[in-house]
DNA sequence: CGATATATGAGGCACGCACCTCAAAAATCA
DNA sequence: TGATTTTTGAGGTGCGTGCCTCATATATCG
């Protein structure tokens, strides 16, 4: 009734502890016919090795590193945040985290700094960054000197071995849409859509999915192109001025980009924010009070924590080669209005 | 730079290995003076005991039993799916959970079920049945034999050793009356309430949040008193009948009990469901499909993997007396549409 | 003060596994 | 067939901790 063990395991398959233990530490040495013979016997006595002793016994301490862009914003905070915490948890399972921050607009830079990464014996890295060729190729290095690596919150679409963890950002743009659909009612007028810059892939896909959405309404809703801030705020307020002064009334606003403060700032000193609906990302301590005081509307969420955790998980599995439960590493698109916001 | 050891703590603390042993299980014959060094030291070195190491040496396997009411729903039935999901992953933990099918409306069978638990070896209970007198003393029970409780899904608001895993459920009463009010845009009407039946301590929090809300909406939607289905199809039928028969338009449904899918269909056959707001709870394959056809605006759900793991985690850290991270057993309220249904 | 009770130390074995060495067996080659 | 190479077995040590025994040191009491 109790767990096979190696012990069990050299009996079952007719052979000894050091052959099991080559086998199953795929050390050089042994026959095929007796690899075969020990792969057989871990399927029949349905043998899975203890990973806590294995790593015990090996003295395994596992590293990964967390790639982030270097610029601040209350989302990037969260993020180290969570990594602090998962930290002290990680201790007792012989796993760490560090954050290294990298300028996000530089490819060669990151590129760079990640080939450095297989010196340093890291098992495993979170990358957060822009997709370029660069990177796209320093993942495949690491990848081919066994280190896991997973794309931490924006895909790296043409990486293949980088698992993404994080939303699908076109659903989280046709959820978004269908909030603002339904929250302006029967409503008619114009729904702006701001963010940082158009050129992150994160903001063209959440673009997309809301236009999905929109494009039903589109004899109600007037959806204007996207506007860009640029983090500016005498940019932000000049646009958000000229948008507001329209003919026909500004009934939503999207806001796609991070670090959404500025722009809601703006948005109030324009006049805004009283009856229309404002939808934005992200629940940081600045969207939290926005949303207690009503200002805001709702905000899509992706559980922080979740996807510090998760991407620990996953990278743990890899270099251990173990499975992982699918359903616990789903990222969610959560809706978060004033009367479900957690704690 | 390495963690410390056992051994590390001897020395520091100026004795030996036996006498820190003592110390970190408990065990009698140490001095009271002892102990605090003992203490001092372990808070001075940073110690923290390796518990797979500990658990290998102990050869402790824990226990940990889910004791759910025997009458079969989606929502139970997807309980089950994440234990066992969560039975796999547990293997390498030294942990296995079993379920155990209890009448929930007989309290002295649930408890006496509680009771033969301390003989079996059980390490931590996971509880979801209404809250009694004689549950909760039971849990009073098996907290005092040492065994962990946890309540689930279902608060167990007298019994103060039981830690609640789930969610508000006022406060999810609450994020469906903003839904309600706010998809039902600027239409005027009926709400109707459903329940199974009114007894349930889960379905009163809702209302009363849901309540919270509607109240200011007032003018607008005149909510009915909560009626009761009493889990009977023909009745359910007949209710819904009467109801949509009002002079006043009826523009939104909740469903507060799990397993609506014999009250959605009654709605159907009367005709309802067209252009009205329906909200329920939980998603499951039933409510998936309703989300995708429409028939279900939106549904509030809980994470039922989440549910799980966080039962099991938060039972193995207080039989390992360790601590946990807050913000991972937070069980969130989420409001899921089709746009961001998981999957 | 000695007798007794209590605290503490020293050491060993075990848990399931990794990793090492050395010798013996088996397969391969000339 | 004998020499060489490859494969396998036997056995040991250690990871950090639990748990046990026995001897010794220290405190407590009459």
């Amino acid at each position: 009734m109790t767990r096979p063990t190696t012990k069990d395991l050299a009996k079952a398959a007719g052979v000894s502890l050091a052959t099991v233990d080559r086998v199953l530490n795929r050390r050089s040495g042994v026959r095929k016919v007796t690899v075969e013979r020990v792969t057989r016997a871990i399927a029949d006595i349905g043998f899975v090795r203890d990973m806590s002793a294995a790593n015990l016994a090996r003295g395994k301490e596992y590293r990964m590193v967390f790639l982030l862009p270097d610029h601040d914003d209350e989302f990037i905070d969260l993020v180290c945040d969570s990594i602090n915490e998962a930290n002290r948890a990680l201790h007792s399972e012989r796993t760490s985290a560090v954050v290294i921050r990298v300028p996000a607009n530089d490819p060669h830079r990151i590129a760079a700094r990640l080939d450095e990464l297989s010196a340093d014996g890291v098992d495993g890295v979170a990358i957060m960054t822009p997709e370029s060729p660069q990177v796209r190729d320093a993942i495949s290095r690491l990848d081919s000197r066994g280190i896991a690596v997973v794309a931490f919150v924006s895909n790296q679409p043409n990486a293949d071995n980088a698992l993404f963890v994080g939303v699908n950002n076109e659903a989280a743009g046709r959820t978004v849409g269908q909030l603002m659909a339904r929250f302006t009612g029967a409503q008619a007028g114009v729904v702006l859509v701001l963010t940082e810059t158009i050129q992150s892939r994160d903001s063209q896909e959440r673009r997309l999915g809301f236009d999905v959405i929109m494009a039903k309404y589109a004899d109600r809703l007037t959806v204007r192109p996207t506007m860009e801030t640029y983090g500016d705020p005498q940019r932000t307020t000049r646009i958000i001025h000229t948008a507001l002064q329209g003919r026909e009334p500004v009934v939503g606003i999207y806001l796609m980009h991070h670090d959404i403060g500025e722009t809601m700032r703006a948005i109030e000193s324009e006049g805004g924010a009283g009856e229309m609906v404002i939808i934005g990302h992200e629940l940081t301590p600045d969207t939290r009070a926005r949303l207690i005081d009503g200002t805001l509307d709702a905000v899509i969420t992706q559980d922080v924590g979740h996807l510090v955790r998760s991407s620990i998980r996953i990278l743990r599995a890899k270099a251990e080669q173990v499975g992982t439960i699918a359903s616990q590493e789903r990222i969610r698109i959560e809706i978060t209005l004033r009367e479900n916001m957690p704690e």
